[in-house]
DNA sequence: GGAACTCGCCAC
DNA sequence: AAACGTGGCGAGTTCC
C-alpha cells in the first residue's frame, strides 16, 4: 500500500507491553473520590427516588399495572412495562428489541406521550447515577482512592476497556448527573485535573486510511467541517454556522459521516437522523408538535416546513445526500471501502498501520472499523507512555490518572504545569510523527485543566 | 442458587 | 446480501 510503512508485528507487542506497564503506574496512582459528598448525595437521591416513586404509585397509571401484576408487581421490570404496555394496554410499538419485545427504553417511552412515564424515566435515570456510579466508587474505593483497572487485552478492535470501576463512562453530556458523579473525583492533594483531548482524531486517522483527497483536504483545512456541510444537506440549511446550528451538526457527524464511513446506508442514517430528533416518529406522516424545540418551533413542524410530509420522504432526500457523498466528494473513499473487503475476502485478515491483525469471520463494517478505532486508541496510547516516560525520567511529582480512548488524563503539580503541559503537546501532535510515517494528516489537541484541589466538574479550556 | 442471558444506558 | 463500531455494569429474567 503505497509506500508508507506500518508498523511489525513485534512493534505492536511493544506498544502492548509498554503500554501495560504504563497503565499500571496510572492505577496504582487512582483518583481521590470525596466519600462524604458520595454518601451525602446517595441520601439525597435517595429521597428524591422515593418522593418520584410515592407519586408514581398515586397515578392511575400504576395502579392498573398493579392489578395485572397483583404481588409480583415491578416497576422497574422492563419486561412488565412491555406487556403492560403493548399486550393490555395495547398500545403501539414504535420499535422492539432484538429479541422481539415492544422497546421500553427512553426514546420509545416518549414517543407514547404518557405523562406518568416521565416520572419513570426520572426515576431511572437517578438511580442510574446512585446505583452505578455513586455505588461503584464506594464499593470500589480504598482509603478513599479509586483505582479503576485499564485493560489492553480484551476488545476485538485493540482499544482499551476499563472496569471496576469503569472510568471511560462517567456521565458528560447530562448536566445533572455530571454535576454529581464528576463532582466526586479529585487529583492528588495540591493537584490540578487536566484532560488532553486528541481533536477529531478517528477522522483524521480514518483519512490516513481513505487518503481520499476531498477528506484529506477537509481535515487539512481548519476553517472546512464536513459535519456542518453534510448538516446544512441533511437539514436543508441555507446559511449553516456551528453556533447557531450545533444540534444539526451533532446530529449530522453521529448519525451519518461515522456510520457512512463503517458501512451503514441511507435508510439507516435517516432513521438516525430522526431519533436525534427525540419524540418524532420513525414512520408515517410528521404531524405537528413532535420533537425537540428548534428554531422557535417543534422539529416535526421545521420538517413540514421544509416540505416533507412522510418519513419515506425524507428517506429519497438522504438517499441524495449519500450520493453526494460517495459520488461526488469521498469517490476514492469508496474504492478504498470496496478494495479493502476485497483483500479481507482473498487473505483472511486486516491490518491496522500499528501492527495489529485483525482475523477470524468479519463483517464488512467490521473490516471498516477495526483497523482505524483501534489505530486511532494507538495514537493515545503512544502519548501516554511517552508522557509517562517523560515524567519518570524527570522525576516529575504529576501523573498520568487514566484514559479515555483518545484522552489523557492527568493529576498536575501546579509548579509543573507551565514546564509539562507544552510538552504533552509536543508528545502528541509532533513526536509521534515523527516515529510514525503513516499518519500524514496533522493531529491537534485540546487541553482542558481544574484549579488546585477542584472536582472533575471545574475544567477549563487552556492554550499551551 | 448461580450462570448466562436480555434490556437499558453511560462513554468514546 | 446486508446495512456504523467498541466497551462495562445494574437489574430483571431464564435456565439448569
Amino acid at each position: 500500500m503505497n509506500n508508507i510503512l506500518k508498523a511489525t508485528t513485534s512493534e505492536a507487542y511493544n506498544l502492548m507491553h509498554q503500554g501495560t506497564l504504563a497503565l499500571a503506574r496510572a492505577e496504582r496512582t487512582g483518583l481521590r473520590v470525596d466519600m462524604k459528598y458520595c454518601e451525602k448525595k446517595k441520601i439525597i437521591l435517595t429521597k428524591k427516588i422515593n418522593h418520584l416513586e410515592n407519586e408514581f404509585f398515586e397515578t392511575n397509571f400504576y395502579k392498573r399495572w398493579n392489578h395485572v401484576f397483583k404481588e409480583k408487581v415491578d416497576i422497574q421490570s422492563n419486561t412488565q412495562l412491555s406487556t403492560y404496555l403493548y399486550k393490555v394496554m395495547k398500545l403501539t410499538t414504535s420499535y422492539e428489541t432484538k429479541s422481539g419485545q415492544g422497546a421500553t427504553d427512553e426514546n420509545a417511552l416518549q414517543q407514547l406521550n404518557i405523562p406518568e412515564l416521565n416520572l419513570l424515566l426520572q426515576i431511572r435515570k437517578l438511580k442510574k447515577i446512585r446505583d452505578t456510579y455513586l455505588e461503584g466508587f464506594i464499593r470500589e474505593q480504598v482509603d478513599g482512592v479509586i483505582h479503576p483497572s485499564f485493560n489492553l487485552h480484551l476488545v476485538k478492535t485493540f482499544r482499551s476497556s476499563s472496569d471496576r470501576p469503569n472510568f471511560q463512562n462517567m456521565p458528560k453530556r447530562d448536566k445533572e448527573a455530571m454535576d454529581i458523579v464528576r463532582s466526586c473525583i479529585y487529583p492528588l492533594k495540591g493537584h490540578q485535573m487536566l484532560e488532553a483531548d486528541f481533536s477529531g482524531v478517528e477522522f483524521r486517522i480514518a483519512g490516513c486510511y481513505y487518503k481520499d483527497p476531498t477528506m484529506l483536504k477537509y481535515i487539512n483545512d481548519p476553517k472546512s467541517d464536513i459535519h456542518g456541510d453534510i448538516a446544512s444537506k441533511a437539514f436543508m440549511i441555507k446559511n449553516f454556522s456551528k453556533e447557531e446550528h450545533g444540534y444539526f451538526r451533532s446530529a449530522a457527524k453521529n448519525g451519518f459521516v461515522f456510520p457512512e464511513l463503517y458501512g451503514s446506508w441511507y435508510k439507516s442514517c435517516a432513521s438516525n437522523l430522526m431519533f436525534e430528533w427525540g419524540k418524532v416518529p420513525k414512520t408515517s406522516k410528521f404531524k405537528p408538535d413532535l420533537g425537540v424545540e428548534i428554531e422557535g418551533s417543534c422539529m416535526s413542524d421545521y420538517m413540514m416546513k421544509k416540505g416533507f410530509t412522510h418519513f419515506e420522504h425524507y428517506e429519497e432526500h438522504i438517499k441524495t445526500v449519500e450520493n453526494y457523498f460517495w459520488n461526488d466528494i469521498f469517490k476514492t473513499g469508496k474504492d478504498y471501502q470496496n478494495s479493502l473487503y476485497k483483500e479481507y475476502q482473498k487473505v483472511g485478515y486486516v491490518e491496522s498501520y500499528t501492527g495489529f491483525r485483525f482475523y477470524g469471520p468479519m463483517s464488512l463494517n467490521n473490516v471498516l472499523n477495526y483497523p482505524i478505532q483501534g489505530a486511532a486508541f494507538h495514537c493515545l496510547l503512544w502519548s501516554l507512555i511517552n508522557v509517562d516516560k517523560f515524567i519518570r525520567e524527570n522525576n516529575l511529582n504529576s501523573r498520568i490518572i487514566g484514559q479515555i480512548h483518545d484522552s489523557l488524563v492527568m493529576s498536575i503539580d501546579p509548579n509543573e504545569r507551565d514546564y509539562l503541559l507544552p510538552i504533552i503537546r509536543r508528545i502528541m501532535t509532533q513526536d509521534i510523527r515523527k516515529v510514525w510515517d503513516w499518519i500524514i494528516t496533522p493531529l491537534d489537541i485540546e487541553m482542558e485543566i481544574a484549579p488546585v484541589d477542584h472536582n472533575w466538574t471545574f475544567m477549563k479550556k487552556i492554550n499551551f
